[in-house]
DNA sequence: TTCTTTACTGCAAAGGTTTGCGGTAATGTT
DNA sequence: AACATTACCGCAAACCTTTGCAGTAAAGAA
């Protein structure tokens, strides 16, 4: 149990005063040369680290971004904590990690502590049942930022980061059309959720708009299981030529039921996804995807988070493109 | 930009001093009923929240646990995280995540940000090249508790904990036999990794003990890519009867080899991994496996680090246990 | 009455750092 | 020689909370 040097034990062996030696320590013009050598010398040999803690109620400010997601695991939020964690890293900022487990009450428990650790900035993917905004509008009065991300409210109270969702569900019905493929099923997630309803709407609107010969059927699936099922249901009634999954969760139930089938991609079905990447990798043939990187989205999220902690903050939302990277099952 | 109410502000709109206050919301039996009352009233109205660094300063230590992974997204890290930070949060503690990015210095520099924010303790996964280890044991000897899990090093110094590996090969090759498999292909991972020598001795070891007349195929795979590739090759020369694969990257690189070559699982060709359940979700008929549970470990850890930030500092290795999880594909 | 006990409440120090301002000595200027 | 400037450095307050100890008043005991 060493007892930790603090600027007080430099300045008693160097026999300065406490405000000199911090004052080298941080290169002050004020200092003079040798001085400033001798202090970080010492500071060195005594293993020096400064109080976060007194530096931090001194400045009232931190270097810890608070992070708030439903759940850590799951096929996207870990992607994109890992990108976020990497581009704060480079600007000196950690992050505290909390899962609201899709609860309001947890997540509202998890902000205040955000703010009692005056967390630097607030990243926030809102839970399904998140409605009142209040809590979130005080705490950004209170001089926090807070910037949603992926599950985002209506609000236009804050900046927003999410996938370009309609770009995706665009670029996904378009490389349809130029495969050339004419009878499509296409399973999207809950309806209820904003994400569902803007890819699902460029989806269709593109195919009305450049392919009205195509025959396209659209099913609604709330899991992997029901999107199994859905999938093994419709290949049953009717031979389609591709599958179009909006998520990864429902590639893994499209998946399984095309090899509960035996079909072969690409030639007996094409497949199309919209995924992070991780789970089109695990087939052979891979599964051609729009890629939606939770790493680059999380890199942009501390990119918007970051304006906003140091002076001009952002409005509106900000929409991380995907693009199409064609693996050779459609 | 409100100003936050703090203990001085509700003590003087009472008349009453700073120190009554802060005992009236403590609960100390020294205030009087009706005064508690009050002051817990008009905090609530201010919305009084404790500045989470000057008790931190006063009392030197965080509800902050520092985790220091190589990488958050891979296979097993972030339900290793979800876990934890479940466990984390019912005991009042935060998660301060830190990726090395399987680089020694970045982990040292994490540390030390560890050390800095007073961590109430500190979980590591430690790199591949972590040798020194004298900086954990400053950290340990400064008075936070230092407990390395998953990727451990050899030391006695700190308390591990981690997957049975052991149990988990023994298992594995102990289900290849009930079910009678003669002429298996076993993929492990790159032999250098303690996890890899401890499942493949366990694996190879029950064999050789128990069932003689089999014949075992032991391969080393680096990679996903790799792994395919060296199933690949050993199904075109020979009619394995089951493949067994160390690990998730392991079994999605067996797992495209077996669609490429579409045999049938379970009938041309058994399979089973060690995972965590993830990635054997995802085929069909789903994959057999071995669990080892990331979240188990994170709450196992979890338990460990609070014994060592408590009192008792328990010493040695504690193993999470595995279990078969048939899915039908042997 | 006087002393003790009980039931509260306040004073002040401590924790480590940052920073505005004032001080001192040396050097430069007139 | 007198004054202004420069180059350093230190004092002390402030950030907000916790806590040992002391203080006060009222009630009870002798």
């Amino acid at each position: 149990m060493k007892s930790r040097s603090t600027l007080k034990h430099i300045a008693e062996h160097l026999h300065l005063s406490i405000s000199t030696v911090s004052r080298a320590l941080s290169d002050h013009p004020d200092i003079a040369a040798h001085t400033k050598q001798k202090v970080k010398e010492l500071a060195e040999l005594l293993e020096y680290e400064p109080n976060a803690f007194a530096i931090q109620l001194r400045t009232n400010a931190s270097k810890i971004i608070g992070v708030i997601v439903p759940e850590i695991s799951g096929f996207f939020y870990h992607s994109f904590i890992a990108g976020l964690e990497d581009e704060a890293r480079s600007w000196g900022y950690s992050l505290m990690i909390l899962q609201s487990g899709n609860d309001p009450d947890i997540e509202s428990a998890n902000l205040r502590l955000c703010r009692m650790n005056r967390a630097a900035g607030i990243l926030v993917a809102a839970t399904s049942g998140t409605s009142d905004l209040s809590a979130f509008e005080r705490t950004n009065a209170g001089g926090i930022p807070v910037v949603f991300f992926d599950k985002v409210p209506e609000s236009r109270q804050f900046p927003k980061v999410s996938m370009a969702d309609a770009e995706a569900g665009f670029l996904g019905a378009d490389a349809l059309i130029r495969k050339g493929r004419k009878n499509i099923l296409a399973l999207f997630g809950d309806p209820a959720l904003s994400i569902t309803r803007k890819r699902l709407k460029a989806f269709q609107g593109t195919f009305q708009r450049h392919a009205t010969d195509t025959r396209l059927t659209i099913r609604h699936a709330l899991s992997q299981q029901e999107a199994r099922q859905i999938t093994v249901d419709a290949l049953c009634l009717e031979a389609y030529d591709a599958v179009f999954a909006m998520s990864d969760e429902i590639l893994a139930g499209v998946m399984k039921a095309i090899q509960q089938r035996r079909l072969r991609i690409p030639e007996e079905i094409g497949v199309l996804a919209i995924s992070t990447g991780l789970i089109p990798a695990l087939y052979e043939p891979e599964i051609s995807y729009i890629e939606t990187s939770g790493e680059t989205l999380g890199k942009r999220s501390f990119e918007i988070l970051h304006k906003c902690m140091s002076k001009t903050a952002p409005r509106g939302e900000f929409l991380v493109p995907s693009t199409l990277i064609e693996k050779g099952s459609i």
